[in-house]
DNA sequence: CGACGGGTTGAAGTAAATCAATAGGGGTGG
DNA sequence: CCACCCCTATTGATTTACTTCAACCCGTCG
């Protein structure tokens, strides 16, 4: 749980195994960062917003997403509880935040915590390594959409779900899918339709059960990955 | 030039308008940052080395990419003359990186870089301010690649060259392809016929001009920004 | 010269999108 | 408690954008 090789698959959000954004921001004044309550679908922060704070999940899911100007919609991330958003917003990456499922959120200017790294150097370099566990996990994203088939996408996707829940080697695991298909078509770049009929697939070839659409049981960890092409090892 | 915003749509390169390596790496011993040379197609790093080091692009192109285990590619980014590469690798990202030009690249090893830190600890917020900047550009990347059709990907990404080549404002601009049909089918998720046609579809309405197949002159800067969807400022 | 690597173009096939209808589930109000 | 509605999900029928397969062109290099 502690290596972030452990979650070859992982979503954007494996940062939360490897440095929770309590470890960056511990020692901040508690005042400068106000806890802020979203129901589903509200809004933390969109495109035009300046930008200039941070933001730590700690309860619920939020997922960040770019809108193009016909509605097309491609999320870039999901956060769950420990995860650290807005690293990249100053410098010009235009992307709204809305909560998936109902969350808590502290957020903590980027100029306190500027502040603290001019006392406490240290934090920067664990900024860093928040940054650069964002940007792997994004490349395992990328392979994703861009080069796999619908079910290798819906597959890995469940893999890195049942991974974060569950750990890398139990055989079977059983979760909850916080995000709706719209969500989950949203951030692997493909419609609601396909998605479902996926879902579906998988179930009928006994890979998933599905007790509720929000609940998934892998049957079958092994034969999941292999259906979701992750020989990101052997080669 | 000088902004990040000003690259709205650039490649996951703009870190060299912004903040150029050399802006980081200036003052390192150059005893331990050697340059190598590559020919197109030399391999820098591949997925099972260590990644103890970061890299400079001081001349040419190289990409970095990911392979499955059947052999489909998705390159994940472009990088040109002051581009910064490896950060991200010592925590698990496993990609390749190879000449996609000839090229000249210095690697200086992390273990370098992280003595420097402890005695200039503004080093650490330069290197999160390159991160940040991969981090932007690479959610540009996701939504051409995740929710974009061929010519819209083919037009952003043609765009994005011909900014970072010309700047912004220019009505036309041309420019040189570093890199071949099958790099760029790569990069945009797509295969190399699709590329092509697109590429014919673009000069048959007149968007561009092909007077060699890896020069490009955009006769229409505007109506190529229409084709990119690249409306992403107005929403 | 022939071979080879890249690029374009055409014809045919297919995975996924689109269009459309139906079903389930959870909450509200009569 | 049932009826209704709204939202989400599933399933089916059809279309299409892109892929795949295949031929061909063109410049370079041994």
């Amino acid at each position: 749980m502690l290596q972030a090789t452990a979650f070859p698959n992982a979503l954007d959000n494996s940062s939360a195994a490897v440095l929770s954004g309590i470890d960056v921001l511990a020692g901040l004044d508690d005042r400068q960062s106000p806890v802020r309550r979203l129901a589903r679908h509200e809004t933390l922060f969109s495109e035009g917003d300046e930008g200039g704070k941070y933001y730590e999940v700690l309860e619920g899911v939020v997922c960040s997403f770019r809108i193009l100007h016909d509605g097309r919609r491609q999320i870039l991330s999901f956060n769950y509880p420990g995860d650290m958003i807005g690293i990249g917003h100053e410098l010009g990456c235009k992307c709204s935040c809305e909560a998936v499922a109902d969350a808590r959120v502290r957020s903590i200017p980027v100029s306190a915590l500027d502040r603290s790294i001019k006392t406490r150097p240290e934090l920067a370099r664990k900024l860093l390594k928040v940054a650069t566990i964002e940007l792997a996990s994004m490349h395992d994203h990328f392979v994703m959409v861009g080069r796999k088939s619908a079910t290798e996408k819906l597959a890995s996707f469940l893999l890195a779900l049942a991974r974060r829940e569950c750990g890398d080697d139990a055989g079977t695991a059983t979760f909850q899918l916080p995000m709706t298909r719209t969500d989950i078509a949203d951030f692997l770049g493909m419609t609601i339709e396909t998605v479902s009929r996926r879902f579906t697939s998988l179930r009928k070839l006994g890979v998933i059960d599905l007790p509720q659409t929000t609940t998934v049981h892998v049957r079958d960890m092994f034969l999941l990955e292999e259906l979701a092409d992750s020989n990101e090892d052997d080669c």
